[in-house]
DNA sequence: ATGCATCGCGCG
DNA sequence: AAAGCGCGCGATGCAT
């Protein structure tokens, strides 16, 4: 397949630019305007167009990318501009933004001047910083001329990264590229404006409820500032609780403390409850006003909503895990589970959305890759995991989903709600080593408070019936020490993943890179992370491991799910994978298709990867008219 | 005004 | 010696 590189320069001024705006919200911006573009086929010369839409288009219609494949640096502005203003789909999309971000980290210089330097190419230049606010009329034709010599050296210095960058890349990760950067520039989820607008409101009346019931003490300025709300809470003669702050001790070199004032602080929780109901009023205001983020986000989806289409931005390789992360001002992967906000997410007119999870598929990696067999065998064997180790816990059998009947009131309820709490949160928690305290705090979280010494207990319960998985935590230590020391190392059991100077190298031949990896003064060992020196350990690193292998296994049965639905796409409908959230899969098909695609998705997410021979995997899949429906 | 660090919180 | 991890966003507080 022929590839075409290509690069845009478009209309820029300090208000409308992709540093006020997202990109999406640019691109289909009325103010939008095409300077012009440049190309290059394969191998062959550059070439540049300028002129008006119908000039620019007919060039982009001639260029037959349905039929090609499209190269950028950062497709995802590019290829959106190709469909939004041309109606133009790529076959396939490549981009060296992504790849790079999966070699150097998603901040480690991945721009197209950074790279271009880094690999010895043409020098970038700066022609476009005398192009704010000019309007393609506002070019004389030398100066356009200029700007078409820059873009085309653009489109060289791209097509020049993209062969020296997928040497660190395979196809089954182009493949993965190609498939997110579709998800964005070729969307097809819609935003349902009336569900917006409606949580909106009421989100906004719950707020101004809730302010009204405080409007003698506060207003809204007072309840949003720490150090205000503080002396509102002196004021009626409560002494504001505090805590520690960990960050700001380790800068400041000694014990610095910060208002416990978030809604998962127990001083903070307990005030709803205080004597004095002036402070309760004020504390829930607090806890209810404090948040926009609800807001924010609906504002920003009615935006889109009455834009078009819902782009879905993913960012390839946003983790040293290989995991996807959010851009363009939204993040897909953390939607609450309940809301309006998923609800809004619709598939077109006579289509259904359908979403696959892998169940626990964190949970059963870890068990597979320590060689911990009997677990493994109880996944295998479609055992409840979480009631099974309850049943050690608590010292009698346990069915978390049993139900009976109260026998005064004839209620039904589930007798083993808290023993079954208290599995899910061990089996899903306490394999990457967390310690009794974080157990503690996140048994509380689910509802469940049983003390210090009971969370200590079961800590040392996992830790000695998984003997496998403390194991290997131990095992990655000692790998981690002898990378450290420049020799080679091996980590797991299931397989056997080795570790170089290079990183950790992974069965699809990617990486999780610890760059500059070193052990610091203190004996702990570290590397240089997005946010700085990271501490490094062994039941950290298990659980990097996990994940990237997780996130193998799951993004290559999302690849097997859109090569099914590829060749049925357009003929009577869309059928296409449009989202992924870690460990799930969302695709949509006209309403007919709604049960095969269920089936065929389950059926893609029990595939097992050839090196990963005996893991259990198993999944559940659920659809609807919207995102809200798949649960 | 703008950038950065920090915290809190949503998801997995 | 002990340590769940991985993201991105919005808001505040502070520095430039």
């Amino acid at each position: 397949m022929d590839l075409v590189t290509v690069d845009w320069e478009t209309y820029y001024d300090r208000q409308f630019s992709l540093s006020k705006l997202t990109t999406e919200a640019y691109v289909r911006d009325p103010r939008f305007e095409e300077i012009g573009f440049a190309w290059q086929i394969n191998d062959g010369e550059q070439y540049w167009v300028t002129g008006g839409y119908d000039e620019i288009h007919r060039a982009v219609k001639d260029l037959k990318l349905e039929k090609r494949a499209v190269l950028c640096h950062h497709t995802a502005f590019d290829g959106l501009i190709l469909s939004q203003r041309h109606g133009v789909v790529a076959s396939q999309y490549l981009d060296t933004l992504s790849i790079a971000r999966s070699v150097f980290g998603a901040n480690g210089g991945c721009s197209l001047a950074a790279l271009a330097r880094r690999f010895m190419l043409e020098d970038k230049g700066d022609e476009l910083l005398g192009a704010l606010g000019k309007h393609r009329a506002d070019f004389t034709p030398h100066q356009l001329f200029r700007y078409g010599e820059y873009c085309k050296k653009d489109v060289r210095i791209t097509h020049a990264l993209l062969q020296i960058l997928r040497q660190f890349s395979t196809p089954q990760e182009l493949y993965v590229i190609d498939l997110m950067l579709r998800m964005y520039v070729d969307p097809v989820l819609e935003l349902d404006p009336a569900v917006l607008s409606a949580h909106l409101q009421s989100v906004k009346e719950k707020k101004a409820a809730l302010l009204k019931l405080v409007e003698e003490t506060a207003g809204k300025d007072a309840l949003m500032s720490n150090d205000r709300f503080a002396g509102l809470l002196v004021e009626l003669g409560v002494v504001p609780p505090m805590k520690k702050s960990e960050a700001k001790s380790r800068t400041a070199g000694h014990d610095v403390f910060t208002y416990a004032f978030s809604k998962t602080d127990e001083g903070f929780k307990a005030l709803l409850e205080h004597d004095d109901p002036r402070v309760q009023a004020l504390v829930s205001a607090r806890v209810g006003v404090k948040t926009t983020i609800e807001e924010t986000r609906t504002e920003a989806f009615i935006g889109i909503a009455m834009r078009g289409a819902l782009p879905v931005p993913l960012s390839y390789y946003a983790a040293h895990t290989g995991r996807a992360g959010g851009w363009d001002k939204i993040n897909m992967q953390n939607l609450p589970r309940k809301g309006a906000l998923r609800r809004a997410i619709r598939a077109p007119k006579g289509h259904k959305v359908v979403a696959c999870d892998s169940s626990q598929i964190e949970a059963r990696v870890v068990a597979w890759l320590a060689g911990q067999t009997d677990l493994v065998e109880a996944f295998a064997r479609g055992a409840d995991i979480y009631s099974e180790f309850a049943g050690d816990v608590y010292g009698y059998p346990v069915d978390r989903k049993a139900t009976a009947f109260h026998p005064d009131t004839g209620e039904e309820y589930t007798p083993h709600d808290e023993e079954g709490r208290v599995g899910k949160t061990s089996i899903l928690g306490l394999g990457f080593g967390m310690g009794k305290d974080k157990f503690d705090a996140s048994l509380k979280k689910a509802g469940v408070r049983k003390g210090l010494a009971f969370s200590e207990r079961v800590v040392d319960l996992y830790r000695t019936k998984y003997a496998m998985i403390r194991k290997l935590w131990k095992s990655a230590q000692t790998a981690l020490e002898s990378v450290c020391n420049g020799y080679v190392a091996e980590i797991g059991v299931g397989i056997r993943l080795r570790w170089d100077q290079d990183g950790i190298h992974l069965p699809n031949g990617m990486l999780v890179r610890y760059k500059n990896l070193r052990r610091t003064e203190d004996g702990d060992y570290v590397y240089d992370g997005r946010n700085g020196a990271t501490k490094i350990y062994g039941a950290k690193i298990v659980e990097n491991v996990v994940q990237a292998l997780a996130r193998i296994i799951v993004f290559n049965q999302m690849c097997m799910i859109d090569q099914k639905l590829k060749p049925l796409d357009r003929t009577d409908g869309r059928y296409k994978v449009v989202l992924t959230v870690h460990d799930e899969v969302v695709g949509i098909c006209p309403d007919h298709f709604a049960p095969a695609l269920r089936e065929m998705m389950v059926t893609a997410m029990r595939v097992i990867p050839r090196w990963a021979t005996g893991l259990p995997i198993t999944c559940e899949a659920a659809g609807g008219e919207s995102y809200g429906d798949c649960k």
